[in-house]
DNA sequence: ACCTGAACACCGTTCAAGT
DNA sequence: ACCTGAACACCGTTCAAGT
């Protein structure tokens, strides 16, 4: 016999899914136990009894949203293409849910980041890459792409959101003295469309071209 | 007439430096005003007097721990060992001192990152790469070198100090399923010595034989 | 000008008491 | 078994009062 419930009880599932909504609305800060609680209408402590702790909820709410959806199959694309649509996956998660970038870089969420480094993996294999570079390489696709999302977090999280990143760049880089930062000013004025997720995805192809050279040199 | 202070007078340096040695002695999270205040000899409220808040205050001690000793001269090397240089200056500063690799994202340290993003700028461009690419591969450095600082202190902040990064990964590898997890199992199993300084260069090379590689096919 | 420390407005988390 | 909400042990920050 199944256990009774009001259909209005308490469940980590409703939990992590009003967290994610929260997190969605008002950012990482906006997300306290009381809020939450309140949110579901019932006390902080009620929490407690379906998750551990918040970082245990800010790893739930993670996994969740990067496991949203079907994940695409990697078959009938060539290694490269497969990659390319992983970072992205990852890059459009942390774009639709900015404070995703950080929990990449929690203990807590370890298994969401190993999930990904595994699908990195498999297709680094199939590139033909040599056993002993897998590791390295696979892990510096990672790490690149976590940068990007940390970054891309950090200053959700803290700048204004009506700013764009273009419009933030080139507010901190005028407050830069271009005597000191030659390259960065220089950069800044031929700036005029600056499409971030096609700078993310000129990264990776940076990462695949390095693959394919130093694979063949070998 | 230079103002007279007693000889143990706050100043904004006096505080950083305290600052500085409780992040490194007791993490970031054993860095409270109270308790740096404690440590200094005086009450919470005297801090406010020199620094404008927690934040600015991490980043002034980011600031100063990254900007300690004289930067290396990258005169007489290649592009490529210059910018293995700078990458390593923030690598071996992110060992020494875990909690700058949570700062690195942070808004308020902005101006340190941009400092290290203008001297890997000037090396992309003395490695001849085209205009329209110098900003996409300059950042793509930078996102790899921040990624895998805020992993660092990521996990600095929260693992138990006493495992290796290495014991890390095999104890977290240890908990997936083989079945589920084919490549990190296999991976972690080849696994004997793994050093995460190299394992960081190989990134970064990975990176300059890609700027190599496209810059020549353009 | 600079310092003190109590007080304010929060946190995450616990736990006795309820149903 | 599950929920409630007051209470505990903290935070960062402010500010009247001191020197």
């Amino acid at each position: 016999m199944a256990t009774v419930r009001r259909a209005d009880a308490l469940s980590r599932d409703r939990i992590v899914a009003a967290a994610i909504e929260m997190l969605d609305a008002t950012g990482e800060n906006g997300l306290t136990f009381r809020s939450l609680a309140a949110h579901l209408r019932t006390g902080p402590g009620a929490i407690y009894w379906h998750v551990a702790n918040k970082d245990e909820l800010l790893a739930a709410a993670t996994d969740a949203v990067l496991n949203r959806g079907t994940p695409a199959s990697e078959a009938g694309r060539s290694p490269q293409d497969a990659i390319r649509a992983i970072a992205l996956t990852v890059y459009d998660a942390v774009e639709a849910h900015p404070w995703i970038g950080t929990q990449l870089v929690r203990l807590a969420s370890q298994r969401v980041v190993f999930r990904v480094f595994e699908r990195i993996g498999r297709q680094v294999q199939a590139l033909g890459v040599a056993p002993g570079d897998q590791f390295n390489w696979a892990s510096a696709l990672l790490y690149y792409m976590t940068g990007v999302a940390a970054q891309n977090a950090g200053l959700a999280r803290e700048a204004d959101p009506a700013l764009s990143r273009h419009d933030y760049f080139t507010s901190v880089t005028a407050a830069l003295d271009p005597a000191d930062f030659p390259f960065t000013s220089s950069v800044a004025a031929q700036l005029e469309t600056h499409n971030d997720r096609e700078q993310f995805l000129a990264g990776i192809d940076l990462l695949l071209a390095g693959i394919t050279t130093l694979n063949d040199s070998r």
